[in-house]
RNA sequence: GCCCGGAUGGCGGAAUUGGUAGACGCGCUCGACUCAAACUCGAGUUCCAUUGGAGUGUGGGUUCGAGUCCCACUCCGGGUACCA
């Protein structure tokens, strides 16, 4: 029986007025989703159900979603993508039993708040408030399980307090290699005042150090000091060493400063030589700054992805990030400069004997030492050229080969041949030792280079064509390489790194990309530093929290000075002065999904208890765009906070899914170049037009709607418009970013309004796999809305009476039931959320066409839904006699008894190609099986006389006959 | 250049271990209802040809059987770059 019950209300229903109002107003009756969504969302607060507490006999399931920064913006359509992905895990995880830890907070701190105060003069914290505060009512739109009680906010004093407290661990720790943790600097005070830094093992600034010991001890200081040398120190001498050691460390060094937003950079914040945000030029700078020694932990950071489940491209990025390189560093000794050498870092040493020329940065420290007079005003000229160059260049990506002779030679440490020195800016003086040994018969760079300035190629590769190009497969068999001759690259490296080193000219070392984080920003809507400054010595303040103070600009002083320095009580409250910069976006939200665990501790960040039975995250859902920031950062912090023995894991998120964009449809219309003319897409290259995006609420079917265009573009009110044949004002189209200056944006609030929250989830879910980049199609919303009303006329007609029965289901209405749970218990687990919908589609399909009305059916039913529409589920869940709330209704087991078929169908193949459908008992032995087949009729047909050489039956699957 | 993905109807996508390619939805076509339209409901919808054939980016291979595995290539998307 099929169930249709509407005829009989289309006359007496029908109005006028626009498509969908009317059609709205047609269904309310069935399925009234405004005031289901509403009743739902009111007991929910109500009743607290997304309250979580800490039940130590429950299993914990900690699903988190990378949290947003409330821009003033607010939400389209492709923000909630990943939050509703992982709100339908929350509810499934809960309804399986798990105890389910689901917050959700703002990252608050941030450049956009800061930047309308410096236009506006209103507080920062008046614009983030008010941007929570809308956020926060899209977000309530959506029936998210978020357990708000645990709301974090980075710039709330409650929170940063404890941002500023890890700064203050890791200011007063420093990392020993051989213990592989972090340790207090006490510690480390102590070994010095018993044996000097000499058997020391401990990550260090060598740039710091050299600095701090030259002033200390004079020029000659090479690094290492005795205890004696340490003892007699003053309190200043003593903080410049140490300052060498900590994980948090003031330096002076290169940094990205971007003049337009007045601050430094992160690495990972310029990209392509602009600011990450805005896309404001980056220069180089030397600054004295607070840095993060993340480099200490370079090599845990890299092991530590093996350990995690997170998509493979995305741990690329972060094993590039750091970039780790083994080789060897190699020393080169100077004709006519005794006194100095280059050193230089080789992945490669079983190449040297093809080594003929070094090739340093422009930078390098020695160029002005060892350049000859007759190269001097050659070399400057080359070195001002690249500085002035650099960035530049690097945008264009043109890539001339440049280069400069400097004069001097280096000698070859096996042959004693000399070999000139050159400077060339494709040599970065930030990586390895800023020099290279330049084997142009094994490194492409270096055959370029060799081949622009005409110098030799020595051939060390047999049967290698030197004019081809160098050759950089380790299967080559070496030759001209004295004792490695005959050997495969692969073979003679270990050897040549052994050789060297016992020759006394190089040593085995390892080389990372990665580089310390500058951790200091001169703006104002940050954390402050814990800092005060006493005599120029930087001492924690741990006494009191030091809160962000009032200023009466969000702008630099007149003498530079950052914003913080306008705080003038603040200033002079502790020491000298305060630190007046403030701390990175990275800082809040490197630790967070630590404090949702203990959000309201005032004695700790997170309780040690509480943070071993909520443990890591076990399902992260974010952007893939965090890659070499917030994911690398926040896994630092982790292992930082893991050694000090705070919290028991050292990889804060255990498994990570990064959803894709959500692609909006842009609409264009086309105008006649210089004048007021509009022609339509089908005319548009009759003429020279220009391509104007159009906002796409006033294009249906790509259909432009002129007085409203006119209306939305006073402008163009007076244009004229040439129409196609039909009179109508076609628009062009494309895929692209979602976005509002593109006039594509689609708004979850005005989706919810005409469809319920409830279909948008769905609808969400169902556009493809989370992890792809889709484009949004508002149209395809109405299947997915039919399917939430035809879900709800299985419950109650079209009056709303109630149609559910007590019987006893159908062994088909249960098949379809069973099979349903099982896909869509199966399809969760696998994370395949766009399937499920296709799933719950199919068995409401099935149960319709079946007319199955039963409660041992529908109550069910209503349960598996109830993660992707949990406000419809509940309703269903009443109307069914459900216990207390479907959010704790017990995930239900599919009965394999129940899914099984007395018949299968086999399809019957003849040498691959299906002929008929062949019907047999299910139980049926596959000899039976196949004798049945081939007496059947059709068989003898097909066969027409011939013989069947093989048969094969795949039980339950397929027949294939061969012959 | 390198690294990671991907390529399936008009569109989004499904096919989980090699077993009926195109589930589910959109769109479109036709029909019912309607004075009419919309809504709703029903039927159809990979392509080509009248029993049949072709078909998952291209070319080859393995197999009884390939979207799925192997080899070579093309194109698209994302990330990243003189990293020695």
């Amino acid at each position: 029986m099929t169930v249709r019950n509407r005829a009989g209300h289309t006359g007496t229903l029908r109005t006028f007025g626009p498509g969908y109002l009317r059609a709205t107003s047609l269904r309310a009756m069935e399925y009234d989703f405004k005031a289901i969504e509403a009743k739902w969302r009111a007991k929910w607060t109500e009743q607290e159900t997304y309250r979580a507490e800490e039940v130590v006999d429950r299993p914990k399931y900690y699903v988190l979603d990378m949290f947003p920064y409330p821009s003033g913006a607010g939400l389209h359509v492709g923000h909630p993508l990943g939050y509703i992905a992982s709100d339908v895990i929350a509810r499934h995880k809960r309804q399986c039993g798990f105890n389910v830890l689901h917050p959700q907070g703002y990252d608050s701190f941030g450049l956009p708040a800061e930047q309308y105060a410096i236009q506006t003069g209103q507080h920062p914290a008046i614009t983030t408030e008010q941007n929570i505060a809308r956020y926060r009512s899209q977000l309530d739109l959506l029936g998210f399980s978020y357990d708000w009680s645990r709301e974090v906010r980075t710039s709330s004093p409650d929170y940063y307090r404890w941002t500023q407290w890890i700064f203050a661990r890791l200011f007063e720790h420093g990392y020993d290699h051989a213990a592989g943790k972090a340790r207090p600097i006490a510690a480390l005070v102590d070994v010095l005042a018993a044996k000097g830094n000499k058997e020391l093992d401990w990550a260090v600034g060598d740039d710091t150090l050299k600095e701090a010991g030259t002033v200390l001890w004079g020029d000659d200081f090479d690094g290492a000091f005795s205890a004696d040398q340490w003892n007699v120190l003053d309190e200043a001498g003593r903080s410049s060493i140490l300052m060498a050691y900590r994980l948090a460390y003031l330096a002076d060094s290169e940094v990205n400063w971007c003049p337009a937003l007045g601050t430094v950079l992160a690495n990972d914040e310029v990209v392509g030589g602009l600011s990450e945000r805005g896309g404001h030029p980056v220069v180089r700078k030397k600054m004295r700054q607070w840095m993060m020694r993340i480099t200490a932990y370079a090599d845990r950071l890299l092991d530590g992805l093996d350990t995690i489940d997170w998509s493979d491209s995305i741990k690329e990025v972060q094993r590039n990030w750091i970039g780790k390189s083994t080789g060897a560093q190699l020393r080169f000794a100077i004709q006519d400069h005794p006194d100095h050498h280059i050193e230089v870092f080789s992945t490669r040493p079983d190449t040297l004997h093809g080594a003929n020329f070094l090739v340093l940065a422009p930078e390098h420290e020695l160029v002005d030492a060892i350049t000859t007079d007759s190269q001097r005003a050659t070399v400057s000229a080359y070195q001002q050229e690249t500085a002035a160059r650099s960035e530049r260049e690097r945008m264009a990506g043109d890539r001339g080969v440049t280069g400069c002779f400097i004069g001097a030679h280096a000698v070859h440490p096996l042959t004693g041949d000399a070999m000139p020195i050159w400077i060339a800016d494709y040599v970065l003086a930030g990586y390895g030792t800023g020099a290279v040994m330049a084997v142009p018969a094994g490194d492409q760079r270096d055959w370029e280079f060799a081949k622009a300035f005409d110098l030799p190629i020595p051939p060390i590769f047999e049967g290698h064509d030197i004019d081809s190009g160098a050759e950089s497969d380790k299967q080559s068999v070496l030759c001209n390489s004295g004792d490695w001759n005959g050997l495969t690259c692969n073979a003679a490296l270990p050897r040549a790194i052994a050789e060297t080193e016992a020759a006394g000219f190089a040593k085995p070392r390892v080389n990372f990309r990665l580089r310390d984080a500058v951790f200091s920003r001169q703006r104002y809507w940050g954390e402050p530093f814990p800092i005060c400054y006493v005599d120029g010595i930087p001492q924690l303040i741990e006494d009191e929290q030091v809160l962000l103070p009032d200023v009466d600009a969000y702008l630099p002083t007149e003498t530079g000075d950052p914003p913080l320095a306008r705080a003038e009580q603040w200033n002079v409250s502790r020491g000298d002065r305060m630190e007046y910069n403030t701390m990175p976006g990275w800082a809040g939200s490197s630790w967070y999904f630590l404090r949702y665990m203990d959000p309201h501790n005032e004695d700790a960040f997170c309780d040690r208890v509480k943070s071993d039975y909520w443990g890591q995250v076990d399902l992260y859902v974010g952007g893939a765009e965090h890659g070499t920031g917030h994911l690398l950062y926040s896994r630092f912090w982790t292992k930082f906070l893991f050694d000090l023995d705070l919290i028991g894991f050292d990889e804060p998120f255990a498994k990570m899914i990064n959803q894709g964009m959500i692609l909006g449809r842009s609409s264009f219309v086309y105008r006649i170049e210089g004048t007021n003319r509009f022609v339509t897409f089908e005319q548009r290259k009759d003429h020279r037009t220009q391509r104007l995006h159009v906002d796409i609420s006033l294009v249906k079917n790509d259909v432009l709607n002129l007085e409203g265009f006119k209306a939305w573009r006073p402008e163009f009110a007076d244009a004229e418009f040439v129409l196609n044949d039909a009179g109508e004002y076609r628009c062009g189209n494309e895929v692209e970013k979602m976005s509002k200056s593109k006039f594509n944006v689609e708004n979850p609030d005005d989706l919810v309004e005409r469809y319920g929250a409830d279909t948008l989830r769905c609808y969400e879910m169902f556009l493809g796999p989370l992890e792809q980049a889709k484009p949004w199609d508002t149209q395809g919303i109405n299947g997915v809305h039919g399917f939430l009303r035809k879900l709800t006329r299985l419950y109650r007609d079209a009056d709303g009476n109630a149609l559910i029965t007590d019987g006893l289901p159908s062994a088909e209405a249960e098949r379809a039931l069973h099979k349903t749970i099982k896909k869509v218990t199966e399809d969760l687990d696998r994370l395949s959320w766009n399937t499920v919908v296709s799933a719950l589609m199919i068995g409401v399909n099935e149960l319709t066409e079946l007319g199955c009305h039963d409660r041992a059916v529908l109550q069910p039913l209503s349960a598996i839904v109830a993660p992707y529409a949990p406000h419809l589920a509940e309703e269903l869940w009443e109307a069914c006699g459900g216990n207390g709330s479907v959010v704790d209704a017990p995930w239900p087991k599919w009965d394999a008894d129940k899914l099984v078929e007395s018949e299968v169908t086999y399809p019957v193949q003849f040498n691959g190609k299906v002929r008929f459908q062949f019907a047999v008992a299910a139980d049926a032995a596959p000899a039976d099986v196949e004798a049945a087949v081939l007496a059947d009729e059709r068989t003898g047909k097909q066969l027409q006389g011939r013989t069947p050489k093989k048969v094969i039956v795949v039980p339950g699957r397929i027949i294939n006959i061969v012959g």
